[in-house]
RNA sequence: GGUGUGGUAGUUCAGUUGGUUAGAAUACCUGCCUGUCACGCAGGGGGUCGCGGGUUCGAGUCCCGUCCAUACCGCCA
């Protein structure tokens, strides 16, 4: 037996007793007579003692260890001399009596501890070694607990995980795809799951009426923090259910997880907002309710005063940052200047302090009355000591989307965004279809297999654009963690939808004649959802990045630096598939 | 595809206006040390300054190109 105890494992209580002990050498103090060393495995680090007077061979031994170096341990427990309350089993030390070096270990290339002295380079690089310290390995260990949560909790609701394949085909909606070639079909290629939409689709026509599956999908586009090409959904599935049904599903399974994982109880119910009023007064979709700073729209107010850039705009909005009137000129240009970032795009910022005696003192005072400025700062419910930010622009969407980004980053520097408070919430009624200005056609805003509301079936042919659809989101602190949608079940509807999608009848039959023609023979009305479970373990663990909670992640360029991948293949392999590169 | 930031010892970084032999911390190696747990003390080794070109008497430093990393924009139904 290589050990009968684990390193984190013993307490004063085992104080005589005999144990053999396995793991890697964390760290050698020699202290001359006397060695100790730190032995450590995932449970833990146990301190062995070696004394030189006591067992002179084994002391040698010790004084010869490198760190990492694996080694087996037999000895007694003892209360310590001096004791360690920083840790678990500072209490007590082993007295070995023999040690075995089962592998020696060359230097790491960074330390590993909890601080490690290595970047994010190097550490992706010895992914292994990375996962030897405890905030990843902790990391992988909630992701673990989610997911036995997750299955545990839906099996309860009578869930069926089912797998679904991952080579399937291309489809010309949505993401970029990964394709395979397929060796035994030359030309043709499969192309791994952007998700298991369609298929989960089919399993409700097959009568699984509750399906889930914690699944791989792919999506070959750029990498960002939370984005990676390969990630994992906590994929759903349901029949005979209405939007409320899904939504109060999910949301009882949320509420578990948070207690389960986080041992948060959230009494209240999630916040329900319409797309259109988060796109209104936080202009995003998946707004961060953490702190308020709605959206406050001034163009009643502020036009007509002879101002130029505010009567020429076709938006003006502000935010007002409670107690932040104390921001000064320098912090106003460095928030100008953020605005001003290419990525974000704005021309400029107005401010405006609300001061001590309720006169409001602005960057434009010379276009604007006293009486003015103090409707506007009426209009925010400001007081003395706030921070009004406006800005302004030609392109509603755009310089919403500019306010929320200042938005977020006030809500950062004044300290609104704490990662132990979490504010759910479910954006719905999204619009059916997203017009593209540059393609000239409609595009499926969430999937083209979203339903629309009944009442808004009408408009399919009189005004697409207005169209809602039975689609929603779970956004947990601005981070969208889930997603979905009351499908469509009628093989009619969805022949309309891919018609004002721009396909022709060839087309719609080519790509999803299987999922129109299952609907023919029986299909119950569904829908369900998608969580990100990546996203969901960062949003629990307060990781700024989805990869800590990876094991081997992608870096930004989509390589695998540790495996080196992807690689140049045999020139066989390529002849065997009929590939030819191009320079 | 674009914008910003970065690339100097195993690692994390500093390096002034272009100027002698490129530094610190940590890690590593050697010696001393019997209660350490960020041990301590003394000593030591360790660098193609990402790569290529240019300016200059002289480049880690300035210029051009390029590669890599990273955050974001585009993209991600």
């Amino acid at each position: 037996m290589y050990r009968t105890r684990t390193c984190g494992a013993l307490r004063p209580a085992d104080e005589g007793l005999q144990v053999r002990l396995a793991g890697w050498v964390q760290k050698v103090r020699r202290m001359g007579g006397m060695t100790f060393v730190d032995l450590r495995d995932r449970y833990g680090i146990t301190q062995l003692a070696f004394n030189q007077e006591i067992n002179e061979p084994v002391w040698e031994q010790a004084n010869r260890l490198g760190r990492e170096y694996v080694i087996q341990v037999t000895g007694t427990v003892r209360e310590r001399s001096s004791k360690n309350m920083n840790i678990p089993t500072g209490e007590i030390e082993l007295i070995v009596s023999s040690l075995n070096v089962l592998n020696e270990a060359i230097t790491p290339p960074f330390t590993i501890e909890d601080e490690t002295d290595g970047g994010d380079d190097i550490r992706m690089k010895y992914r292994y070694l990375d996962l030897r310290r405890n905030p990843v390995r902790a990391n992988l260990e909630l992701r673990h607990k989610m997911t036995i949560e997750v299955r545990s909790y839906l099996d309860k609701q009578g869930f069926l995980e089912v797998e679904t394949p991952v080579l399937v085909n291309s489809t010309p909606e949505g993401a970029r795809d990964f394709i395979v070639p397929s060796r035994m079909n030359p030309g043709q290629f499969y192309a791994l799951p952007q998700s298991p939409q369609t298929l989960k689709q089919l399993l409700m026509v097959s009568g699984f009426d509750r399906y889930f599956q914690i699944v791989k999908c792919f999506r070959d586009e750029d990498l960002r923090a939370d984005r990676q090409p390969e990630f994992t959904q906590i994929d759903c599935e349901m029949s005979f259910v209405e939007q409320e049904d899904v939504l109060e599903l999910f949301e009882g399974m949320s509420k578990h997880l948070f207690k389960a994982i986080r041992g948060v109880e959230i009494k209240e119910p999630f916040i329900r907002m319409s797309w259109h009023d988060a796109m209104k007064y936080y202009g995003s979709d998946k707004p961060d309710l953490r702190f308020d700073m709605k959206f406050v729209e001034l163009a009643d107010i502020m036009q007509g005063h002879g101002f130029p850039v505010f009567d020429e705009a076709r938006y003006i909005g502000g935010i007002c940052a409670k107690g932040a009137a104390v921001y000064t000129r320098k912090q106003l240009d460095a928030l100008t200047d953020f605005v001003k970032r290419p990525q974000i795009g704005a021309k400029g910022m107005v401010y405006a302090r609300v001061e001590a005696d309720g006169s409001v003192k602005s960057s434009v005072d010379k276009f604007y009355t006293q009486d003015t400025l103090q409707k506007m700062g009426e209009a925010f419910g400001a007081e003395p000591g706030d921070l009004i930010l406006i800005l302004s622009g030609d392109d509603v969407t755009k310089t919403r989307k500019q306010l929320c980004e200042l938005r977020l980053e006030m809500g950062g520097q004044l300290g609104l965004r704490d990662k132990n408070k979490f504010v759910c919430l479910w954006v719905v009624d999204f619009p059916l279809f997203e017009w593209s200005e540059e393609d000239r056609r409609y595009y499926a805003m969430h999937h083209p297999f979203t339903s629309p509301k009944p009442e808004d079936i009408p408009l399919l042919d009189s005004d697409p654009g207005a169209v809602r659809a039975n689609a929603y989101d779970m956004v947990i602190n601005g981070v969208e963690v889930g997603g979905g949608s009351i499908r469509i079940h009628d093989s009619a509807l969805q022949n309309k939808m891919f018609q004002l999608l721009g396909f022709t009848e060839e087309e719609a039959q080519a790509q999803f004649g299987f999922l129109m023609n299952a609907f023919k023979f029986g299909a119950p009305p569904h829908g369900g959802l998608a969580y990100g479970l990546d996203r969901w373990v960062s949003l629990f663990a307060g990781l700024d990045s989805i990869r800590d909670c990876i094991a081997f992640p992608k870096n930004n360029s989509g390589r695998d630096v540790m495996l080196d991948a992807p690689t140049f293949v045999a020139q066989a392999q390529l002849d065997e598939l009929k590939l030819k590169i191009e320079n």
